[in-house]
DNA sequence: ATACTTACTTACATAAAGTAACCTTATTAT
DNA sequence: ATAATAAGGTTACTTTATGTAAGTAAGTAT
């Protein structure tokens, strides 16, 4: 790959994780198998986006779905090898976002906390 | 951070570097100073965005930009020190393709090639 | 004066993301 | 029996981002 063109691997792979909110998905599943609420409430992502993200993922081979029949069913998601195998780039970006990112304000406090 | 929310800063870093062709520009500039046609041909990306992600990035403080009043003029986009950090990001993400990515085809020759 | 080059802009069409309300199956509370 | 609650979505609709193509500005070269 010379300077006129990028490696259409690479190009590939950039595609599937820098899509909004796969990467933060990702991230969130290297912490574990997570329910699909627990993603939702963690990222602040609407259910209809980390519907349509998981299953792009899941259609990558990513992430894994895991159905257990109990009662409310439960349903787990998780990172297959190809997922886990992110898991270098990933700290490699907090190692970059803890150096270079700095926050532009803190957040305003919550009306409601008081 | 625990397991219901993300590090704001990963967060905040995430969307710049994720945002679409972000990452690929920075790659891109990863292997040394250069101008816009050179960019937009290697990347296959318009003008027009490739306008308003190199402003957003240079706004980051990952880009900067060097005008050279050559005729015609010259401008250079390169990294900064920000946007150099990034490289073992992008090392481990290359990895990562090159492990876990296969092209689903090839594309089709260029009919003009022959 | 006309055409060419680089580095952009503008205008417009299409695709993706965001928001809110609704659906389905099952369980428990009244 | 009926209503309320819960998980895991889906549908309909609005807003924002992306893609495409044509146009602009400054400075030569012919």
């Amino acid at each position: 790959m010379n300077q006129n063109s990028v490696c259409p691997r690479f190009e590939k792979g950039m595609r599937i994780v820098s899509k909004r909110w796969a990467g933060l998905i990702i991230h969130q599943l290297l912490k574990g198998p997570q329910r699909f609420c627990t993603i939702e409430t963690a990222l602040q992502i609407s259910g209809r986006l980390l519907s349509e993200r998981l299953k792009d993922l899941e259609h990558e081979g990513i992430v894994r779905r895991d159905v257990y029949p109990e009662t409310p069913v439960r349903i787990e998601y998780s990172l297959t090898d190809k997922g886990r195998a992110l898991a270098p780039v990933f700290w490699e970006m907090e190692k970059w976002t803890s150096a270079w990112i700095e926050l532009d304000e803190e957040p305003a406090a919550d009306p409601l906390s008081q």
